[in-house]
DNA sequence: TTTGATATCTTACATTTGTAATATATGTTA
DNA sequence: TAACATATATTACAAATGTAAGATATCAAA
């Protein structure tokens, strides 16, 4: 499992999008990103110019504008960064994670359920193959 | 609830350590700091100004040495990061985290059992006052 | 073909973080 | 009290990040 490269929070902003739809132009992803931001285009730019050259994503020219896709998936880089979030503040162990999680977080019964179910399915079955 | 100040990944090694045992002195401390680190104990002071120059610690002074403190708790703290981590990832969902951790993580069926619970005990009776 | 518009490229600059080195102040010992 | 050891304070410097401005190249229209 090679590590992949750092995902700044506001390049991660950007990633939403790409993940989201691709290959997408330049254009297209300033229009994307969430107001609130309140990001110049030039702002939008220096961010996929650095996860260009992280090799994060990577974009095919048509005339002069680019179209952006993905070079790491979703997938791939969420289960690093679960990874990363639970061995650097519980020890790698997501029993105390949960319960923490459980304790703060507002959930509903439904929720509750559906976790309840996850679980289940994992310990009965799992996915051993 | 006020946010809380931001506290870098170098500096939570240190909180980690003054969570642990309070008031402890800069001494105990750098000895306390895993090895693997090997940081030079000029870090571990730079690291420890930081903390408290963002508040996060304090100390006591005697003589000419200082005893640390922690000014935020670790409980707090945590249940920020994981609120963070939740809505930047996750939408602030918890049934996608824990599918996602429940996939790639590697979990004894002990460990399954222990979160099943977890919930379980959350679903009846909860824990309203 | 000259002129505009605009997409991409290059450069910028402040803050935060990692990782110290150097300077200063002060308790302790001879 | 003078010298030393050492705890704390100040300064440093590079990489990453947030946030762009200015320069350049090129498509399209007049």
């Amino acid at each position: 499992m090679e590590k992949l490269p750092q995902i700044s929070e506001a390049e991660y902003e950007i990633m939403k999008i790409i993940w989201n739809e691709s290959p997408i132009s330049t254009n297209s992803i300033c229009e994307k990103v969430p107001s609130i931001h309140n990001w110049s285009n030039k702002t939008v730019h220096t961010l996929l110019s650095r996860l260009v050259s992280k090799h994060v994503i990577s974009y095919e020219q048509k005339g002069r504008m680019y179209y952006y896709f993905p070079i790491i998936s979703k997938n791939k880089y969420l289960s690093q960064e679960n990874h990363n979030f639970l061995s650097r503040f519980y020890d790698g162990a997501m029993a105390p994670l949960l319960s923490s999680l459980l304790s703060n977080a507002q959930l509903s019964d439904s929720d509750l359920k559906n976790m309840y179910h996850l679980i289940d399915s994992k310990l009965n079955g799992g996915d051993e193959t």
